[in-house]
DNA sequence: GTTGGTTTTGTTTTT
DNA sequence: CAAAACCAAC
């Protein structure tokens, strides 16, 4: 098998992309490229760093029968013996880990970027990645920069079309600011002709005046129905949608002549309206020009970020401020090769600002030095279109490029009747669905599916029959459409068994945790005197709306504190719930009610995820890219709701053909609108499909499916009530895992330190690059003489040189100088020394800033350069010091070492 | 009883 | 905006 410069993967479920993507990173290693050289894009940080350690173990092991596997892929790949492969592994390895490794999440990589340019923009460079928690304060700079531009009649027109519908003229207009990239290639025809609103209201009274000129008498509603004031009021008939008026009450009165009309009605108004889009989406695009210029200035103010202004702005860089070529001049080394795994979830602005880097790859391509482009994906497990993923990408990609595609077709992961239940399920629902190819022949898997009407009954039943085979709760996960869906099965399995350990990996925020939003509603209800509120609450805590519950002793001078924990010992709530927990450590910081319940709307805080054991619920979304022994899957709770958005885009490949607003039953009239219509419609229909194929191939042994008897969300797949296989996994199939350097961090009370932590951080600006420039210059320091401080001084500031300033520079050197001087410093550094030594624990990769290995003991050293979050320092240092001493198993001492402006300080960590 | 129009109701997924 | 509930005319 020849090596190919550009290589693609079409993997499906289960058929070891991962395995894919680190045999390839190992071959380019082994063909001579350097870790800093080899960007690889990731979409959840979680599979960043499973990729990072994946690599390392496998060049750890690579000697060793278990990784076989890989090794003959390797030897196939580079066409090489095994054993020049082995000969080389140790150097490989120890390549590996002591570089900088450009393994990350895309966002992470984009905003990495963004920081290196971001002073063109006006931003500073350490800004933080957050939305926007202030939605009040936006809103209110929104309209004084409409009203300053002078378009305030424009947002009234829009508020007055569209209010009804959206409610949201923010929703229109963030779901814009996903599509930026697109717009700008958009341009609005004008050749369309134009039809006034009276002309077709002219030709409706002329179609009335036939109706009621005809002898019979038409019936008073049919009549009534004819009866239109505007072209909105048109567009809600429903004769605007018939092919011909012979029909209803219509029927007796019936004459060709009205049925040209009709079609001389349609004809006129779909030109009207192609013509109203164009006015209409002109106005629009100014406000929302407005509204994109806000976000910046709000960017700017509070130095806070959202995911989708980090790729905006640096792709508004990439295409105006400077030129494409420009990420090869400013990052520490050039890209020379390119790895993207869950290439189907990319969207269009990712991939645009990627393209340059592929272009440039593709040019070198058997011309210049080794350069080389991989993606792995599949387009069945496409499910991030509503926030801009396109599929089509995959191919479209592939062909520009002339990529070689290749097919991973046989499941690794599920066992034989899981695999074919998939088949079965799939084949022919699904477009092109290609069957898979089990490899695990020995375990026969457990397939069932239930029909029940009670479906958050059938799901628990479900959960105690697997514990009651001895199934071990870890082994178990729920998957969910909705996180509230999520919170209900967790309520429920608590109510039947309050000792079970359950984890909720859901990222619903706080306030929206049945509990939580319970106490805040009788807060409110205690203020405001709303009866509604008191509803509420009685309602969300499980009692009914017209319960009598006595509030006086409930008063509102009390503090907010022992307030909240009165209403938890009244009503009984889980005093030990995290999320009330959160909520209190929250409400300490609100001096008062008032106070608290005006920003308790904006409460964006994530609710607290627990430790990640026992049996887990998260929703199919979360779970995808992970595997579970055993599987639950569960129907929809409440039916989902339609897609709402004002705009259809239509598109060309991957570049925009055309907007339309959308206006119901439009699709009579307007044949083109429909086209864009039934695209869209199938589009989310296909990517409903895909979000079950991802739910229906997570599960390694056992897999069930709990359905609802009506308005099933699996209708589509026609399951059959079905139980295949055994429930338990035979003996000689369990492998033993893999052992793992785990490490639990201490969390407890820490959250407020955090929050206060976030604030020192926007407001001391630069302080962040300082303590990286800090960290770099000693982590190349090669010894401790003058000279060497020099190099490593010149290093720092070539790397750091448009992020700091010269006097911090400066500063830098001297707090250095200082270090190398101290005695107790130098006392503790006399050994074997080596920096940034790569560590495993908890599954990611760390390092550990200085270690030194004494004739009995190590030491663990982690500099700081400011006196902040000292608890957070100190467990992680612990957690260092852990590590080490269960490898070496010798004495391990710990230090933080505080270099500060004007003294060092050496603290030990016990 | 059938048909079709009008009114009411409820309402995700996330790096 | 879809589905359900309701309503008027035949």
């Amino acid at each position: 098998m020849a090596f190919y410069h550009s290589l693609a993967y079409e993997a499906s479920a289960g058929s070891g992309k991962t395995f894919a993507l680190v045999i390839r990173y190992i071959s380019l290693l082994y063909l001579g490229a350097k870790p800093s050289t080899i960007l690889t894009l990731t979409f959840t940080n979680k599979a960043a760093n499973e990729m990072k350690s994946r690599i390392s173990t496998v060049l750890k092991e690579l000697h060793l029968p278990k990784r076989e596997a890989e090794l003959q892929e390797i030897s196939l790949a580079l066409e090489v013996p095994k054993r020049e492969i082995l000969a080389k592994r140790e150097m490989i390895y120890k390549r590996y880990l002591t570089s900088d490794l450009k393994i990350s999440t895309i966002d992470k990589f984009f905003s990495q970027i963004l920081r290196l340019f971001c002073q063109h923009l006006g931003l500073m460079p350490d800004f933080t990645i957050e939305e926007i928690n202030d939605k009040q304060r936006f809103i209110l700079k929104f309209i004084s920069n409409i009203k300053k531009e002078g378009i305030y009649k424009e947002l009234v027109l829009f508020s007055a079309r569209e209010s009804k519908r959206v409610g949201d003229i923010f929703t229109f207009l963030s779901h814009l600011y996903t599509k930026e990239a697109e717009l700008p290639g958009y341009k609005i025809k004008n050749d369309k002709i134009s039809v006034n609103e009276k002309e077709i209201l002219i030709l409706v009274k002329s179609l009335r005046t036939l109706f009621e000129d005809c002898e019979c008498k038409l019936s008073k509603r049919a009549l009534n129905t004819l009866l239109v004031e505007n072209i909105d009021d048109l567009l809600s008939k429903g004769w605007i949608c018939k092919e011909s008026f012979d029909y209803w009450d219509y029927k007796k009165c019936f004459h060709e002549e009205m049925d040209k009309l009709l079609k001389e009605i349609k004809i006129k108004l779909s030109f009207y309206l192609q013509k109203r889009d164009d006015y209409l989406l002109k106005k629009y695009f100014d406000l929302y020009e407005v509204y994109k210029n806000t976000i910046l200035e709000e960017n700017r103010s509070t130095n806070l970020l959202g995911f989708d202004d980090v790729t905006n702005l640096l792709f508004r860089l990439l295409s105006e401020e400077i030129k494409s070529d420009f990420l090869y001049f400013r990052l520490d080394s050039s890209i020379e090769h390119l790895l993207i795994d869950e290439f189907q979830d990319t969207n269009i602005v990712q991939y645009k600002i990627l393209e340059p880097i592929i272009e440039e790859i593709h040019s070198g391509i058997g011309v210049k030095d080794f350069r080389t482009f991989f993606y792995v994906g599949d387009i069945k497990q496409s499910i991030y279109r509503f926030r801009g993923g396109a599929k089509e990408l995959f191919h479209y990609v592939q062909k520009k490029f002339a990529v070689t595609l290749m097919e991973l077709d046989t499941n690794y992961r599920s066992a034989y009747n899981l695999v074919e239940f998939v088949n079965e399920t799939f084949n022919g629902v699904m477009k092109e669905y290609s069957f898979q190819k089990c490899s695990k022949t020995d375990d026969k898997g457990y397939v069932k599916v239930t029909k029940e009407d009670d479906l958050l009954k059938s799901i628990t039943d479900e959960v105690f029959k697997l514990l009651n085979s001895n199934v071990k709760d870890e082994e178990i996960a729920i998957l969910t459409y909705t996180n509230s869906d999520a919170f209900l099965i967790e309520e429920e399995l608590l109510k039947r068994d309050k000792k079970l350990k359950i984890t909720t990996q859901t990222t619903a925020k706080l306030i929206n945790t049945p509990y939580v939003s319970a106490i805040i509603e009788l807060l409110k209800y205690l203020y405001f005197k709303e009866e509604i509120c008191k509803i509420n609450f009685l309602t969300t805590i499980g009692l009914s709306w017209s319960q009598k519950a006595d509030f006086s002793s409930f008063y509102k001078n009390k503090d907010l504190i022992s307030l909240i924990k009165e209403i938890i010992k009244k009503f009984e709530l889980p005093g030990d719930d995290a999320n009330i927990l959160k909520l209190i450590e929250i409400a300490a910081n609100y001096k008062d009610i008032e106070e608290f319940l005006f920003e308790s709307e904006n409460l964006s805080i994530d609710s607290p995820s627990k430790k990640d054991e026992g049996i887990k619920i998260l929703t199919i979304h979360k779970s995808k890219g992970l595997e579970f022994p055993y599987v639950i899957l569960c129907d929809r709770f409440k039916k989902k709701s339609p897609n709402r958005s004002t705009l259809i885009f239509s598109h060309n490949d991957i570049s925009l053909k055309d907007i339309f607003i959308r206006v119901s039953k439009r699709e009579c009239v307007d044949p083109s609108y429909k086209t864009a219509l039934e695209n869209e419609k199938r589009l989310g229909e296909e990517d409903d499909l895909n979000l079950l194929y991802v739910a229906f191939t997570r599960a390694k042994h056992g897999l069930i499916v709990c359905q609802n008897n009506e308005n099933s969300a699996f209708e589509k797949l026609a399951l059959k009530e079905c139980e295949k296989g055994e429930l338990l996994i035979s003996k000689e199939n369990i492998k033993e895992p893999p052992p793992k350097l785990s490490y639990e961090s201490i969390k407890l009370g820490l959250q407020r330190q955090e929050i206060k932590t976030e604030k020192i951080k926007t407001e001391n600006i630069g302080s962040i690059n300082f303590g990286n420039a800090l960290h770099y210059m000693l982590e190349i320091l090669d010894g401790f003489n003058k000279n060497d401080l020099d190099n490593a001084y010149w290093a720092m500031k070539n790397r750091f040189e448009n992020l700091l300033k010269e006097s911090d520079a400066q500063k830098i050197k001297q707090r250095i100088q200082r270090l190398l001087h101290h005695e107790e410093f130098q006392r503790l550094t006399e050994g074997k020394i080596s920096k940034e030594q790569p560590l495993f624990f908890n599954n990611e990769l760390r390092q550990i800033d200085l270690l030194v290995q004494k004739e009995d003991h190590f030491i663990v050293i982690d500099y700081k350069s400011s006196l902040q979050i000292r608890s957070e320092h100190k467990s992680q240092v612990r957690a260092y010091k852990k590590a080490i001493r269960s490898i070496t198993k010798q004495k391990t001492l710990g230090y933080i070492c505080y270099i500060g402006e004007n003294e060092i300080n050496l603290i030990t960590v016990d």
